[in-house]
DNA sequence: AATGAATGAGTGTTCATTCAT
DNA sequence: AATGAATGAACACTCATTCAT
């Protein structure tokens, strides 16, 4: 039996070739965001010619829009994994908390999308029904932590899901978005671990302030 | 007689020239960050020659300095003028939330330069002493806030004033810069006036819980 | 049936194109220097994408530097087809003087482009390991006449074969680089095929005077 | 009586400005050629207003026609004062070839703006008729010495004093117009004083041989 | 499925020249 | 006589995209 011929790491595999330009394509636009993003440069490291990249996603555009959404349902993914339900409420919001940090550092690439986006008016984001089917899930879930946290009597009641998510994000998200402007304006090294762990116990105290009665 | 006006604005009047330039380059970098922004259209939004734009800037790299530089020292002088000295340490507090709320309310180019600057990893704002110079006296001026505020016993202590900023700019900056993705995802208009004012809300109060005993 | 011929000359062949963008800035540049020449100009008369130019050959310097390692190589290709080390040595140097002479005269561009280079510093040969190494056989081979000359009484002994060179190579080109002004100061048309001529019997009396004993 | 005010060196004197513009732009042309010439650049190192340039001389290219006509008129106005006809011919001819030679090295600017009026087809030289009128005079007196070498037995007949010269200019103009190419190419230091001063009694013997009996 | 040659509309930047003062 | 602000046409180079093979 003849196995098919191959050329360099390229199998004549779709599916592969797919993922290579994905994978590329997410380095690229979270270094450099759509804009400055070069399409030679994710071919080039896809190790993928030019054209698939067109014959796969159809433009520049188009490839931002399938790596945005990975990038979102990647993060989604993880914190479904937390099964953040089945622990007391003051834990599962830590949990979150600290969750959120230590994505954040691991994928910075997201943060860079995301301001990327946004730099775009959030134009393709609403494109993608993936991507807001994926958050009222996660909302319910902060609900139901706030929710057991009031009945346990150790969070305040009223507190609103969204504005605390956005909470959690803002002060992770910020620092780490804002490092490098950071690191000089504050002359402190933004990503010294020592800091980092400094600024993951603010985080939470600030949390945790938050929500306590 | 009425003394005779020159074609567009341009009254070979290099200083007035230059704050046309500044002031439309501040717009296009706002707009579509340093890589996005076009020399050409900074020129014609200018109603000046693009060759007066590098006789004046020497390079689009340079002018996104001068663009930044103004902007940053332009959130610095205002929040001098606060002169949050002369006030109780929690109210002195509550007005540098909201002002960094209003100031980024009214400036959202500011947000998008500190963005793009991050992107391009900071590699200007380390030139610039200006910027550099313009920070200390800030977290200073917040230390002091804290000091009196634990002195009055209304504050806790042991608080850095670093990492108190941080989180006073993020709070906002982050529900703001990710207005657009932030809208599609949590299916509201975040720039809804109702909505503002909530989130201004949101953030005082937990700053105030951060900081108290 | 015909085969269907594709727009311009353009076939999509790599080789062709290179070859034809080559031709193309050799005339650009013999004709207005490298400074001069516009890469516009050269893509069009090359019937090639101005972007090709740069996928090729990387800019326009590098682009001067082919052309320019081409035109030297061609020149010691053509030197090498006389043979004159099978030739005695007096009917060798003729026809060394008059191969010099007749090569500047059938490739002018050869002479405008090293004085283009030497406005340049020779910036550009020093790069060029294919040029340098050109030189020494030339050197050894007018060396090996002025040798067989002394040997057979014909020529004087002591020539340096550099300077031999040198001079056989000054003679012709200043003529030919300078025809123009030379055409204006001396009142006489340097390019009229007597006068050319004329030099030739002129530049041949020069060396054998030099070299005989 | 009041003595006209002056600013930085400018003394608004014409005649002086001009001068201190022709100096720099020959400097400019000399190492950059007509096309590579900078008019900022000139301006800037005559300490002159551009608009000065375009005051006095019209244009940048009738710039380098009054910087062509100095330059010629130069080497013209300094042969003269050698005053040949008072000298043997054996050493009146030695003299110019000695004088040609040093000329070009103490100004090696004449060379590249020759280079630079031939490769725009002495269109400028056309245009003087200061240049023009400035040659026959030097042919009368190189024509004048052969007559003389030839009337004392020194010198053969029927050497045309155009071809002499040419080729007296051609061996000196050569070596140092190509110094850059010809030190890369020959492995030597074209410029070093052992190697110039070879060079000056190589052409000297090579325009001795060429006129003797 | 995959390649790489080819395209055209930009993009930042330069520069000779003009003109109001 | 002198200045410097202003202009517009280039210019080298880039890049998303298309297409023949």
């Amino acid at each position: 039996m003849v196995t098919t011929k191959k050329k360099k790491g390229s199998v004549r595999d779709a599916g592969a070739t797919k993922r290579r330009i994905l994978d590329a394509a997410l380095k690229e636009f979270a270094k450099l965001g759509l804009g400055g993003a070069r399409v030679d440069t994710i071919a080039e490291s896809a190790a993928a010619n030019k054209g698939l990249i067109y014959a796969y996603f159809g433009s520049k555009e188009n490839l931002f829009v399938a790596v945005l959404e990975e990038a979102y349902l990647g993060i989604r993914t993880a914190e479904q994994k937390l099964d953040l339900n089945h622990l007391p409420a003051a834990v599962a919001l830590d949990t979150l908390v600290r969750f959120t940090w230590e994505y954040y550092l691991a994928h910075p690439e997201f943060l860079t999308l995301v301001n990327s986006e946004n730099l775009h008016t959030g134009r393709h984001v609403k494109k993608s029904k993936a991507i807001r089917d994926s958050f009222p899930p996660m909302i319910e879930m902060v609900q139901s932590i706030l929710d057991r946290g009031v009945a346990s009597g150790d969070f305040r009641p009223g507190i609103d899901p969204v504005q605390l998510n956005i909470t959690i994000a803002a002060i992770g998200y910020y620092y780490l978005t804002n490092r490098f402007t950071g690191s000089v304006i504050y002359s402190r090294d933004f990503m010294d671990p020592k800091r980092l762990e400094e600024r993951l116990e603010f985080n939470l105290e600030t949390i945790r302030r938050l929500v306590r009665v």
